[in-house]
Formats: structure tokens, sequence, C-alpha cells
DNA sequence: CAGTGGTCTAGACCACATG
DNA sequence: ATGTGGTCTAGACCACTGC
């Protein structure tokens, strides 16, 4: 089967007839079928139900109990399976897994919004000049040394309080537009977007803690010494060639990353 | 349809029979189609061929270069969605993604397989004693104060370096077979799972950067004031009610948590 | 061998957006 | 009204596990 007649719609086929199909007989509308599951057993577990070993129902059981069909419990094995509240081993079955705190992710999306939940943020330029390539900005951008690349010092204020004191390498090219760009951003927006022009698809990103130098202190004005994170980051072209290398470093008393593990916290209804 | 006749096999229905179904042309074998097609369109959008900004080909005409179902394509679909690289809005389309910092998710068990990879990590019980709850104890573990608790220190060491030391405080409860549990907990496997027991299906994980104080920073054999991770966990039995709190002091110059936004690197055969 | 999870099909229906 | 993504079904096939 090539299976690329138009998108269906001719009358009289294998289907059932729209005769009693429910039209909305889910719980609270609007929540699809897989989810509901899904929900609905992640809250068993974290009930204490099904407890961290068990096994669930097989795949038949559950299906004739919430009366679906068998893609739609797959899903919302799916679903338990990445949210990582059970295991499943193909001819066995599925099984509770035990709280392990290395399934834990911590979302980054936390930090950002710090800065643009409230509009009252604002970045400030302090330093952009051309400099030529030395040390580790060499090898990390595969640079020479003496290559011209672009330094850049931005602070984040919001309310008064300086947040992150950022320091980047761009590389110089004037082909690109990427100077130009990179100039003028001194809006949110733009230092969220990796790289801050187009021409950026993949980048990575390390965090780690650091005791501030005294010029990251002053200007986070903290005492020198004391604990930030620092967030580096280096971003790559479409040819996976680095163009961008830089770091911002966030000061410890404002910044954290928090999250959830097992059941979450948010269990609506059930 | 209540959808509750057993697991079926009934010869001679309206599938199309046996002749002419694809054996096993998938490309590398072992690859289920939706995870080609999926990381076949990822490529695609690393390579610069979907620019972020486009709209991706419709499901329809993606079904058609492929030569696969509906439910297929949409699977793939859900996966780039859930990676970050394209949204969907009904009734407009898939659209590639601009990368966005934001997105980045940092995984813990980059922290947790430091001392389980190697075989040669160990931990020490500094300290284990049941003391007055006092202060912010009280308020985390909802308690009173004076209500006894179980206050224990470790040191988790690898290759003879000190990498992170422990505090926890344990609500002590004799009906509960867990103060024993606890003592005994000088292995790694049990130090991973949260709560060390049974009954505790979630939990709350915070993390931050900090200096060390002059205690943590002797047992870490790292100068008074050093940056470490702090991860504070919090965790919860079946009804909800905190049972453990404490935290890991990491070394910073032995950890860090590093993550990729955009197209993995990792990008296999296209 | 039967039971389990894992994949896929060929459709249908729905909700939404646009012209 | 058409096209888009979003959900779901009824059933098949496969791979694996365990008796």
């Amino acid at each position: 089967m090539v299976y690329n007649n138009s998108v269906d719609s001719k009358p009289g086929s294998v289907y059932i007839p729209p005769a009693r199909r429910h039209q909305t007989p889910r719980r609270a509308m609007h929540e699809p079928a897989y989810l509901h599951i899904a929900n609905t057993i992640a809250d068993r577990i974290g009930a204490g139900e099904y407890r961290p070993g068990d096994q669930l129902p097989t795949e038949s059981q559950l299906r004739r109990e919430f009366g679906v069909s068998p893609a739609t419990i797959r899903r919302a094995v799916n679903i338990l399976l990445d949210r990582g509240l059970v295991t499943t081993t193909q001819g066995k079955g599925t099984f509770v897994r035990s709280l392990d705190i290395g399934e834990a992710v911590f979302r980054l999306q936390q930090i950002t919004e710090m800065w643009t939940g409230g509009g009252d943020a604002e970045v400030l330029l302090l330093e952009a000049r051309i400099v030529p390539a030395h040390g580790q900005v060499c090898f990390m951008l595969r640079l020479e040394p003496g290559d011209p690349l672009v330094y850049m010092r931005r602070l984040i204020k919001r309310a008064g309080i300086p947040l992150i004191y950022q320091v980047e390498h761009v590389l110089y090219d004037e082909h690109r537009p990427l100077v130009e760009t990179q100039l003028q951003i001194t809006s949110l927006d733009g230092l969220l977007m990796a790289g801050h022009a187009e021409g950026v698809p993949s980048g990575r990103l390390t965090i780690q803690a650091v005791s501030l130098d005294h010029e990251a202190a002053r200007q986070l004005a903290v005492p020198p010494g004391s604990p930030a994170f620092c967030l580096e980051h280096l971003f790559r072209d479409f040819e996976g060639r680095p163009v961008s290398w830089g770091m911002f470093l966030c000061r410890a008393d404002q910044f954290r990353l928090t999250t959830h593990i097992g059941v979450s916290p948010g269990g609506e209804e059930g």
C-alpha cells in the first residue's frame, strides 16, 4: 500500500456508522482520553494504590477498564513512561518504578522567566569591541590567535537590582550581519533567542557553581567571592561551527532551580 | 462499543492480507518508522533545510513522502514537539521554532552518575542521632519544636576525594521502620532511591549555588567559602506529608550540568 | 504455546483557522 | 468550504518472555 490517496472521506466504509458515537461522554470535556488515563494511573501510584515494584494491570485489562482502544492505552502508558513513573519490558509487563533522584530534570526556563516574567527588566550593554582572539576563546571557537572577534559585556537588572552579568564572544565575519545584530541587543527577547540571529540551530549549555571575581561581583553589587550560577553557552551554525561563546553569571541569591519527581504535586481531578 | 472482546486474531478480516507486507524495508532495521521520520526531519532542521519560522510540510504531505499512515506521522511530529524543535497550532500548521535558551533541561542523572559510574565510591556515615526539631526544620517537616527527628550527616568520597557532604533530617516514627533503614544506608544505591524506603512517591528538589561554611568545607577538603552546588531535597509520603528534608553539598570543581538545545549533536544516519 | 508490550494501518471524527 | 492539526478506533503483525 502506497497510501497516497487524498485525505479520505469516502462514504460507506469499514467504520462503524456515526450512530451512538460518544459525542462527549468525557469526564471534564476538553481533556483527551489518553491524558485522563495517564493522570488517573499516576494518581493511583501517588496514592499508593499501585506500589513501587508492582506490575500495572496489563494493557488489555486497562483498555477494558477505560473502554478505549489499545492505541489509546499505549499512548497513556508512554506518557507515564517518560514521566519516569513506570518501566515497561516487552513480554513481561509494566511496572511501577521506585523514586530515583537521578530522574529529576531542571528546566532553565525557570531562570529566564525571572527576567521575562515582569516587564521591568533592562539590559545594559557595558562594553562591545572587536578584539583579537586569545587563550581559551581560541579553543572554544576554533580560532587562530589574533583572529578578530566581538567581545561584549552586558548587565541585566530588574527593579534596580543587578541579576546577571554576561560576557560573550562572537565570531567576527563581515559577510554575516551578525555583529550589527548583536550589538543592538539590549532587549530581553533577543538575549533569550540563542545566537540572537538566524542560522543557529544548536547549542551546548553548561551550568556550574562559581565564586565571583572582583569585576563580576562589582557589577552584581555583591561581595567578591559570592556564589553564583555560571551558565556557559556555546552556539553553532548549520555546519556545526561554533559562532558564539560566553557565560551568564547569575547571582545565587536571586536564582534557583526547582523540580519535582514522582507523581506531580499539581494533581488535579481524580 | 465496549471493546472487551479478547485479544483478536480472527482470520479473514478487513485487513490487507499478509501478501506484500514490507517485512523490513526499514532503513537500518530495528528503528521504528516514527523515530526514523522524526530524526530525518530533525536533521533537516539542523541542516538548515527547514529554517526557523518555516512551516513544515503538512502531515498529509509528510505521510505521502514517507508512505506511512497518519498516526505514524503524528507520533513523529509529537516527538519533535517535545524535543522543542517545532510548534504546532491547530488549523494553521507545524512550524520550526527558533532556538530558545529557556528550552534547555538539565538532568540530575549527570550528577548521580558521578558516584554510580565507577564502583569505587564510598559513603561514610559521619553522624546519626535523634535530636529535637528546631528552627527551619520544624517548618519544612511541619513539626512542633521539640518533636524528635533523626539527624544524619554523610560524606561521599570517590578515589579518596570527598565529593559530596550530605545533611539530612528524617521524621522519627517508631511505627515506621524508616529509622533503622536510614541508619544503615552507607551504600550508593540506597542514597539514590529517594526516601531510601518504600512509601515515598514524590519529592521536591531544588538546586542553587552556595558558599561552603567552615564545617562543610572541612569535610570536602576545600577552603571555606568555596563554591558548591546545594541540592536540597524534600520527600513526602502517600498522604503528602513531608518525611525527609536535607541537602547534598557538591564540590563545584567536581560537578557540572551540561545539556544541548536544538538538534541533538549525536545526529546519526540521515 | 499463550501472554505481554511495541508498532502500524486505514480510516473516521473533531476543533480550529483561513479565505 | 477547505485545509490544518488532534484524537480515536478496530484490528493486524511483530518481538519478546515464560511456562
